[in-house]
DNA sequence: GAGTCTATATTTAGCCG
DNA sequence: ACGGCTAAATATAGACT
């Protein structure tokens, strides 16, 4: 048994990112699962609901939500301010609908849909190229072509959704919230199966029926890189 | 100077909801913040982005992201599928949104609209009452008075965000990421104002503006007891 | 990558002011 | 509710499997 330095135990490290890529996998791993299991210690001992998210520079996810996820995310997206957030500013705006200018606004926008009504058939040409940026990247002034397509589009989705909605007897909304409580560590390592979007995205069944739809309204993420 | 016992040091605890009410306070503002740091030092390490959410037994929000909490649980959101969450379910259906049968539908939901129109002002009367409950549960068969007036409200608001979407040059979504990180410890204690609602929701312009719309729609959240 | 081991670096329970 | 103090409990950097 020679008594040489073992090792030399935990050393201070500088709070900078680290440059070693290989100690920075190690060390996001080892903390990682740490961060998480403090964070399921906070919700067992003071009873608190916590979510958290992570996402490894290579894009990958670790969650973990008490007593779920979504549940805290939702608590969460309905507290905060719109601010510079397509999602919730979109929801807040529903929200904040005022039916009196409603109908004088709707009959406006129904001659102007109107009048554009002409561009029909041209619009499927654009809509390949107007799929192929962002759509709201496009400088404009008023409602133009493709906005009002854009527009066209959410149309009938909402009332899909207005009709679906009323029709759903049960509010899916905070529906089982006391107990059941998705114990520790909810990680979720998503396979990649594709560069432009996250992988997930391909699991969802809606999506798998037109998925080139989405090339469109597809938020700007930095890509994914799958180099994992 | 007394060598007596200055302090026991730390203890051990069970890991299980403390029932000492007063220690638990204590207990969760300590390891919260610790919570929190180790989140912001695992995002520096490693150049990781996270989004951490807690709520306190008492309703109280605490957060921290990186780069941005919004930004996180956008990705989040993007990533995950939609089940039971109206939040995501909305947003996802909107991006399925199918532009071909779309004039068809629109024309049938003009017309449907037009003959309803007559109501006009008895919609008035109708709004606060729907505002009471919320939308969603009405019983209903196809498109009724209450969802034609929903339609119109999400309608106008659709108009405005294209509009302003396609107005909008710099992407109000993950413009800075590289560096502007909101550094740690992004707490927001919030002073108690209402009883309803969240204290943040106060501090929201556009809420203060016309809070009273918030009414029918706010989310069924379990009652916030502000006893802090 | 994930698990082990060892020697430190950190965190935090219990108490006070 | 905070902030400080002390000692025990944990978390983890580094090295190795």
């Amino acid at each position: 048994m020679s008594s040489a330095k073992k090792g030399r135990g935990r050393q201070k490290i500088e709070m900078k990112k680290m440059s070693n890529e290989s100690h920075l996998q190690v060390t996001f791993s080892k903390r990682r699962s740490g961060l998480f299991k403090k964070a399921s210690e906070l919700c067992t001992l003071c009873g608190a609901d916590a979510a958290l998210v992570v996402f490894s520079t290579s894009g990958k996810v670790f969650s973990f939500g008490h007593p779920n996820l979504d549940t805290v995310i939702d608590r969460y997206l309905s507290l905060v301010p719109p601010q510079n957030n397509d999602t919730v500013q979109f929801i807040e705006a529903h929200r904040n609908a005022n039916v009196r200018e409603l109908n004088a606004q709707l009959t406006q926008i129904n001659s102007t849909l109107e009048a554009e009504k002409k561009i029909g058939d041209e619009l499927s040409n654009l809509h390949k190229e107007t799929q192929a940026k962002f759509w709201w990247a496009c400088p404009a002034d008023g409602m133009n072509r493709d906005q009002l397509e854009l527009f066209k589009k959410a149309l009938e989705e909402l009332k899909k959704l207005v009709i679906q909605h009323a029709t759903i007897q049960t509010l899916p909304f905070f529906v089982g919230n006391a107990s059941s409580s998705n114990i520790y560590l909810h990680h979720q390592p998503i396979p990649q199966q594709a560069q432009m979007f996250p992988p997930q995205i391909f699991q969802n069944p809606m999506l798998q029926l037109q998925p080139h739809l989405f090339d469109g309204l597809m938020m700007p993420h930095h890509g994914f890189n799958n180099m994992v």
